[in-house]
DNA sequence: GATGAATGAGTGTTCATTCAT
DNA sequence: TATGAATGAACACTCATTCAT
């Protein structure tokens, strides 16, 4: 549709035209049905047909069931993390408003879409598929662990936050959003009265409470730095 | 056949008192690997196996898999809830020191022992089973939150909690005991390292985010309510 | 049928018996198929087909194709050369005579039965399945070698034989046995005719030449050492 | 499309040129690749690359995988038998020297060639295809045993050879040169091992062998016949 | 009741063959 | 003519479930 560069070349045919767009059907299709059932209860032949093709035609593009979900993985989670690197380093404000931004940005593009299902999926079925595991470990737990650790670590050199050692409190920070991928996709899916617990809130509880620990405070104890003082409690 | 040594016992023989323990030896194979390796991963003979008895055995006293799944989650979620709204109901400290003791309690009764399992069981399974999930939330979940929601309902009471809303801070209080049991059935099996979460450390510094936002802070900054101040976030 | 030793046990059941005879039954039939359509030309199905049972079943007694096939090998050759191993030990004829009864036994035992195929299999297919070719090479060819090794050595220790360095006439001895096996299986069953090979004239021939070049010439040239002066080159 | 150099060439640009080649091309990738890992191990997809086209293009020429292996059958087997015939017919040594020359001759032109290939192929693959094994039965069978029949009764003609039955003797003198072909494409692929066979002794020590059962002797036993006294038997 | 031999539908994966371009 | 994307029928192997004993 948008006339980029390749204006001179036509991009052919249709048939090319849906070569191309192949990998991102499937991808789609293997992301929808990894989330819903699992990854050993889904069935290649479901992801090939919901992507409009054949299982062999699937093979063609992704070597094994194991790669179709690698690919996912990088696709929706692994290869942001440059982005998101990069906009953690080109950050202006304080190191609580970035953490707060991790927090919010983070639940807009990951937690509150179907790539958190990824999530429930590896905890679930992890243990089953050890390479998956391995994989995942690598290309997500490692560099989420160390953009959270860059964060925080600016925060203490800044003298915003206290000195806390940093390996410790990476767990805390992390374990809500990863609670709140498994909440989600788990009790939600099936509880929905209100009874239910509501992202947006729980974050700010949770931001609040890191903050609470993390800042650096002035004498005056309920005094500016809590960046939301109203957010998480009241309301 | 054999009348053993155990014939003066009134409930029979051997062969009959073993007869009745079936179930119980198989619900209890069952939940070992179920835990272990998921629902789907779990083949038949091995529960069969690991209970001593064979396949069609098993076939004998449940219908099926997924009735036996069903089963093993009935049986282990046991109303142990009772008693611990007596507990409660009767202790006699501060609020906070109520908190911090559940937290405690709890890791220590239930966190760390078998029956974690079951709620990593729940978490990883649970969405294709609805009808368990519906027995989950009633037996369960409810429960558990009502017995927080009297806890902070007295800190209230007393002047020692802040008047948060409480249904919005029930999750935040429960979220990381779900956290730690689907961590420890999940990751912490796969990542040996010592990048590894250590739970009471992580079960304290919860505590303290908690009460930091729950106690009602005197003028002196670190006065009595943080129960631990060395505790979480100090090395 | 035959009341063996174990009389004192019924041997049970239908199904029991049925049960001891099945990894004959399929072994039988794998036999027959590996021979008549080569290995990877087989499917499991149709061994299991033919034996009477599922595929599911055939899985129940060998864990895999190749292990099917390798059981198939050590029933008819590979489980043989024990007993062969002892009857060259004790057989009380000259050297000449030993060889020449070692190729007619040979004949009798395998080279005219179904096991010869299995030659001819891994000659055709052996390339494809590294982990047979290995081992049919320590099951068959070195147990193989070593035996008819054994016999020059002993001909050679007697002084019948000339001192020739065994390993170089080796494959002179066995090249034509495997030969024979390669051409019933490939040329002879496509051409019918009576212009074919007649094996036995052919293995007579073939020892006729062997000892030949082997025993030691008394002076006088055509005289007793060839066993069978009208065998091979005449009628 | 672009008229290279070659466009002076008749039979076109260079396109067409290869487009003639095309079926050549292909054939010999496929004898390559069937002689190599047998006919259901070859992948179409292979034999297309090796040959620098597409799969799709190969279909083009050979309507199917089978056709394709018949027609290199077909292709590979020249009628050199009438140029050998010649050879024979016009050859002025002895019977002796003569068979001699067809055994080494043979091994330089054929069987240390690509071409002996084609043997292994029939033997392998053949079963499968009564219509090729007829064809080679017709064209390189029949021929082939004319030839040898004719060395041994000019020999016997001469009084140089003893008079035997040449249809029985056929085998004997054929047989180590298919094997040969047979071993150097299957056992000796997989056993690089020093105990492997050395064609030219081999051949060596089947001459002599033949020649031994073949040869009038003279009276005094070590005569000129044996052509190689050393040779074969020797160190 | 207890067994365990037998089953067969179902899985991921391959590959000769087709056909729109 | 040539391409290579797409197909779908196989295949080896698994495992919950059945049932004769």
């Amino acid at each position: 549709m948008s006339p980029t560069s390749s204006s001179t070349a036509p991009t052919g045919t249709k048939r090319e035209r849906r070569k191309e767009a192949r990998p991102g059907e499937l991808l789609e299709a293997a992301l929808d049905l990894f989330v819903e059932k699992g990854f050993a209860a889904t069935r290649v032949d479901e992801v090939a047909a919901r992507a409009g093709v054949s299982k062999g035609t699937l093979f063609l593009y992704f070597p094994s069931k194991e790669e179709l979900f690698k690919a996912v993985v990088r696709q929706n989670i692994a290869g942001r993390f440059v982005e998101w690197a990069q906009e953690v380093e080109t950050f202006d404000g304080s190191a609580a408003e970035l953490l707060r931004d991790c927090y919010l940005e983070w639940w807009e593009r990951v937690g509150s879409t179907k790539a958190s299902g990824i999530t429930k999926l590896i905890f679930s079925e992890g243990q089953n598929f050890p390479e998956i595991m391995a994989f995942y470990k690598q290309e997500v737990i490692l560099p989420g662990q160390e953009l959270v650790r860059r964060v925080i670590q600016r925060g203490i050199d800044r003298g915003e936050f206290r000195p806390v050692p940093i390996d410790c409190i990476l767990h805390v920070v992390l374990a809500p959003m990863i609670f709140l991928m498994l909440w989600k996709h788990s009790m939600a899916t099936c509880i929905p009265d209100g009874l239910d617990l509501a992202p947006e809130q729980f974050i700010d509880a949770q931001i609040d409470n890191v903050l609470h620990g993390l800042v650096v405070r002035s004498d005056t104890p309920s005094s500016a730095p809590s960046p939301s003082p109203t957010a998480a409690r009241g309301t």
